[in-house]
DNA sequence: TTAACGTTGTTAAC
DNA sequence: GTTAACAACGTTAA
């Protein structure tokens, strides 16, 4: 056996699959006589990050789906789970196991590049060599942004701008047919306290029923790094109906493409959100989350079943079929756009502080840091009426049903509908509720299944008008918006069961039904079921008022202001009529302009900005 | 400078 | 069911 012959490490992290996979290909382009595929079960992810039991339960059937397929391509193979922390367990493996190669799929996500960055140096540095490569996305996320002048995209028009000077996404490469077998993995000289899993507060504490103990050794409780168990993490079980996995992601793709007309004439506005069994979507984000579907397959399955469809109908139809942005295609170009977004403005992108695209607007339960720029917990810009109706927004229970089923409906089954996201989100926001869109953040990033980094604070910033969209007078009604798709109320009956039984008429606002209505349908609002906790109306007047004043003050998240925490008084101060209207004078647009230009230098040479945790950071990266 | 456009609003009047 | 008024944002193309 000849020693010059690879000796390749596959690291999986965004990609629980073997077809489309650029980086799975590159690592058999190198003839591997060995190939460990591993997981590094990450405590970072655990205890450090909020994550609720569906999305874990979700991502461990990825795994041991994603195992049971390596091992039809070689029976001595499976996924090896190591637990630990990747920036010292992966170059201990590299060392134990005599890796050649080290092999990955790139995360261009604020924290993961520079985790991958310290594991690249590391083993580099060991003589190792480093593969990774692009496949998560359609277009690399850097590419989009130098092609966008270095700016972030802004909008879904500005993306496509820059996304038209680059190759085309090719089509999906195929699973392998077969696999190295892993070299010899039982004698390993690791030592736990070598890979200190203990790292500040478990953030999820609350959640465990018992002790977690899937870290107690680095593989696995009897060392054969099988995949951790909900119990080794000491959490119940899962609630949500939807299964993990690469088989269950092409399965569905398959199923829901069957129906091709349906593909062709898709369009995202008039996808219904109050449809649950079966949605009126794909339901395919949690897969693409996790790579259980390479986003050229699903792109390619797409077009190709509109072609089918069109040749269908004699090549007469084509009008029948929806152009982006609202046909299935264009749901994949905006996660592309917030992947390039953050790309350009990097780790502040999950926050307001020393976020360059970010308005700042006053609002309560903002986060708060301390002069040195430092997270404070527990936050308190914001008293306890703020405090009671974030926790009832979070547990379902405003008095608003619509509000309420949906994030019942986000608890039990860690999925949404994109529409039903807008709903809660706006009315959180700017609709109602006016608490930061950074608390709203948290919660879904708690409990969605498709969580992603980029995705969901861009989403919030979106639907808080703080950043990519900025008409704060178009506010999402709890009746009218749901009863435009279902007047009969189909998700408040099955979310919110104690109101099963009002009459359709009531359904979304239960407390304008008479008592005797109320006593018919077995529930007493005030009693079983709470009042509105606020009037809808006043509070979006007031709402749309004090973002108004927010732009016409036009502070940006990196401005100074902000950065020493003084906006808030500023926003107080601009609060009297006549210094709203001085500012607004001078001109929104141009002010937005400047800030824009901040973004990069004039020179076209790297920027330094300041990280919210006072460190400098490279803010972009010039070819 | 103006007009049109932007992933997906609401309400009242006809 | 369709349309206009509501109150009015920022970007882009003409």
């Amino acid at each position: 056996m000849s020693s010059l012959q690879a000796r390749v490490l596959y690291w999986f992290r965004t990609d629980l699959r073997l077809h489309d996979s650029p980086a799975l290909h590159a690592a058999l382009g190198l003839n591997p006589e060995v190939f460990y595929p591993i997981w590094t079960w990450d405590p970072q992810y655990v205890f450090a990050h909020r994550v609720g039991v569906n999305r874990l339960s979700f991502l461990l059937e990825g795994m041991q789906d994603l195992s049971l397929s390596l091992t039809a391509c070689n029976p001595k193979t499976k996924l090896h789970v190591v637990r630990g922390p990747p920036q010292t367990v992966v170059p201990a493996l590299c060392k134990a196991w005599n890796i050649t190669h080290l092999v990955y799929e790139k995360d261009t996500a604020g924290y993961a590049a520079v985790r991958d960055a310290e594991v690249k140096a590391s083993v580099t540095k060991a003589g190792v060599q480093v593969v990774d490569v692009l496949g998560h996305s359609l277009y690399d996320p850097q590419a989009i942004v130098d092609q966008n002048k270095g700016n972030p995209t802004m909008s879904i028009s500005s993306w496509i701008t820059a996304s038209n000077k680059l190759p085309a996404p090719s089509r999906p490469l195929l699973p392998p047919p077969s696999l190295p077998p892993p070299g010899n993995t039982t004698l390993i000289p690791f030592s736990r306290k070598d890979h200190p899993v203990a790292n500040g507060v478990d953030v999820n504490e609350d959640d465990r029923e018992t002790v977690v103990t899937c870290y107690d050794t680095l593989a696995g409780r009897d060392g054969d790094f099988s995949i951790p168990t909900l119990e080794e993490l000491g959490l119940p079980p899962a609630t949500t109906s939807i299964r993990g996995g690469e088989t269950e992601a092409l399965k569905r793709l398959e199923a829901y493409c069957a129906d091709k007309a349906q593909v062709a004439r898709f369009a995202k506005p008039k996808t219904s959100p109050a449809e649950f069994d079966p949605p009126a979507t794909t339901q395919l984000s949690p897969y693409l989350k996790f790579g259980c579907l390479g986003s050229r397959e699903f792109l390619w399955r797409v077009r190709d079943t509109i072609s089918q469809w069109i040749m269908d109908q004699n090549g007469n139809k084509n009008d029948d079929t929806t152009k982006h942005p609202e046909n299935l295609e264009g749901q994949l170009l905006f996660r592309e756009m917030y992947f390039a977004a953050e790309c350009a403005v990097g780790l502040p992108f999950g926050q307001i502080r020393g976020n360059a695209i970010c308005r700042f607007i006053d609002w309560r339960l903002q986060n708060q840091y301390d002069a040195s720029g430092h997270r404070i917990h527990p936050r308190p810009l914001g008293d306890a009426e703020d405090e009671e109706r974030f926790s009832a927004w979070q547990d379902g229970r405003t008095g608003f049903p619509w509000i309420d089923a949906i994030m019942r409906q986000l608890r039990q089954e860690g999925w949404i509908h994109h529409l039903a996201r807008h709903s809660v989100a706006c009315f959180l926001t700017r609709g109602q509720c006016y608490i930061s869109w950074e608390r709203g953040a948290e919660v879904f990033d708690k409990w969605l299944i498709d969580w992603d980094p980029c995705a969901n604070a861009g989403n919030w910033m979106w639907l808080s008008c703080s950043a990519f969209f900025s008409m704060y007078y178009r506010v999402y009604g709890v009746k009218s918006f749901p009863e435009k798709f279902d007047k009969t109320g189909k998700l408040v009956r099955k979310f919110c069961p104690e109101l099963a039984k009002f009459p359709d008429k009531f359904i979304y606002t239960p407390h304008l039904a008479p008592v005797d209505v109320q006593e018919k349908a077995g529930c007493i609002i005030g009693r079983d079921y709470p009042f509105p906790m606020l009037d809808k109306k006043v509070e979006k007047e007031r709402c749309i008022q004090r973002v108004k004043a927010a732009y016409a003050l036009g502070l940006y998240g990196n401005d100074a202001a902000v950065l020493n925490g003084s906006a808030v008084a500023k926003l107080k101060n601009a609060d009297s009529p006549n210094a709203t209207n001085r500012e607004a004078s001078e001109g929104g647009a141009n002010h937005h302009r400047r800030k824009r230009q901040e973004c990069h230098s004039k020179d076209g040479l790297p920027t330094k900005r300041t990280r919210a945790d006072g460190t400098i950071k490279k803010y972009l990266v010039q070819k």
